[in-house]
DNA sequence: CTGAAAGCGCTAACAC
DNA sequence: GTGTTAGCGCTTTCAG
């Protein structure tokens, strides 16, 4: 700056007030310092700005989700990132994979370096980090999951009623033995999507039968050797709800033999429609819960300071198939 | 830091070496200062550090591609973001939704705030801005794409050579009459599949036939618009070479009616192997290209100032059923 | 309308 | 081992 000023031959202040578009500068000055900026190809360093600036904070937010290459994140960020745009505003990111230590590092370097608020995945532990005196002043808002035990802004999806609502479609089909498979209840998406499913069998009197709930499948494979095991059962389920698109798949190629068998999974595929069957899901709008989590943020960043809000967004049934067999 | 520094009565000098985790200091003060850093949750400003410091500039790098939604970028993302971590290094991300100025203004946001280099998914047009001196000494890599007439190190996987490989696939299955559906050849990677396509024929010694290629198909109801339009040819094809996965869907419908035709498409999809028929295609490594885009930034940061480089990546053939039809 | 001085939070270089 | 001084690149504040 001081190299662009003495070529213009003004003072430094005088390049400070035209780089940032200040009013107040005879328009030939201004000229002359536009030529001199183009000239030495000068770029004003937003970082020592943003250390002597008060006004606006950095005008970078950060965003850490569990998985960037998992589509659902992916699709999050993108909205974020264009809203972050919209504003003006850069974002930074990060991967959790579930790593709470990872979690705990990624924010922490996140506030070293002066994001105005955060938007997070949080992962299952605990975020007493969160609440320490560190992060007073930077908003958090909490997308996909609450971060259990911290008073922030938080967006998700309904997954109870998505989950009531797949079972009860199954039940009004005619099915009466519906079995659940999901991954480990402790996850909080899983633990609701699971009080759905029970929710939905108790709405209709049927009694819940353990043997027809499994937890903790981490994979596909798992998730099939679940069914074969349902299937061996002496009163085996004619419905399955699948609680996350990785079970769906696993179990995808065991529906028709040796009876076939009825389907709604929760996520969306990409290609759903085109499988055999077509699978009938619950759908999540991965775009609108990043846009919520940012719009949330950016009103806190600009000063709102009400209590937390709690927004959840609602599901869809989406009916291609798999989920409308009726009981044999 | 000065908050610190009185609390834990010493100057502000010995908090910031405690801090850093810099050597020559007496175990006791050590323990005082971190007493002191905990009591009052300070966090050290990396923005301020970064702006003293010579050493490695802000350990902060840039990421611009097309769109994060697309799995693709978002795998690449990924990628990117877990070699960056594994340095110490943060992302900054952006979009560029294939937009000229958008993508000229965020990386100069980027540059503006110091980013040690730069991973880029070029946009079609120049680029002759990345050239003038206020890029000097910010290292980029383009990944995916070249940038024209830009002379930096350059990321991409060897589309000419997996088309011809899937081309070559087909005719060796009896195919003389094989059909081109791409988007606009204007798009570099387009351009190369089907130079790929095209040498695969005249390694046969097969005359190109205009009438069998079609360009610029935007979306999946352009390509099987023009899949019905092959099919009403006199001499219709007997197998196609869709050079991107919207392509690929738009015309798996209809590939069974009237006659059974054989598709390989470029790009692979996540169900691919599920869909009826599962699909042959040519599949690239996106994590693989992000990996090497990062490993090319990061020596380049490091001080490597030899020659661009270009690296290419091999794609491979995955046959799956859809590829291996032989001619009827 | 323009410039000089001071300081944002931190660390390099040197003194003690 | 620790403190002092100066200054990173910019903007605030106030004086001309």
């Amino acid at each position: 700056m001081k190299d662009v000023a003495r070529l213009a031959g003004v003072s430094p202040m005088t390049v400070s007030r035209v780089v940032s578009g200040e009013p107040g500068v005879a328009p030939a000055t201004a000229a002359k310092v536009g030529q001199a900026v183009r000239a030495l190809g000068y770029q004003r360093n937003d970082n020592a700005r943003h250390l002597r600036r008060k006004s606006p904070g950095t005008a970078t937010i950060g965003l850490l989700v569990d998985d960037l290459a998992n589509p659902f994140y992916a699709r999050m960020a993108r909205s974020v990132e264009d809203e972050a745009h919209r504003r003006g505003c850069l974002v930074l990111i990060g991967s959790t994979h579930d790593e709470p230590r990872r979690e705990r590092e990624v924010v922490a370097a996140f506030t070293a370096r002066q994001v105005d608020g955060l938007i997070l995945v949080p992962t299952a532990a605990g975020h007493g980090f969160l609440r320490g005196p560190a992060h007073a002043g930077t908003p958090v808002v909490c997308v996909d999951r609450p971060a259990p035990g911290l008073a922030v802004d938080t967006v998700t999806v309904d997954n109870r009623a998505g989950a009531r609502r797949a079972v009860t479609h199954l039940l009004a089909h005619g099915h009466t033995r519906v079995a659940y498979l999901g991954d480990r209840v402790g996850i909080w998406t899983q633990g609701q999507r699971c009080a759905g499913y029970l929710d939905a069998l108790t709405a209709r009197g049927i009694p819940e039968d353990p043997a027809l709930i499994r937890h903790g499948l981490r994979t596909g494979d798992q998730a099939r050797a679940a069914l074969a095991g349902l299937r061996a059962l002496p009163d085996p389920p004619t419905a399955l709800f699948t609680s996350n698109d990785l079970i769906t798949l696993g179990v995808l190629d065991d529906l028709d033999h040796p009876a076939p068998l009825a389907v709604v999974g929760f996520d969306d595929l990409p290609l759903a429609e085109r499988l055999t069957p077509p699978l009938t899901v619950i759908s999540q709008d991965p775009l609108a819960l990043g846009g919520a989590a940012a719009g949330l943020l950016f009103s806190r960043i600009a000063g709102d300071t009400s209590a937390p809000r709690s927004v959840v967004l609602e599901t869809r049934l989406v009916e291609r198939g798999s989920g409308e067999l009726r009981r044999a």
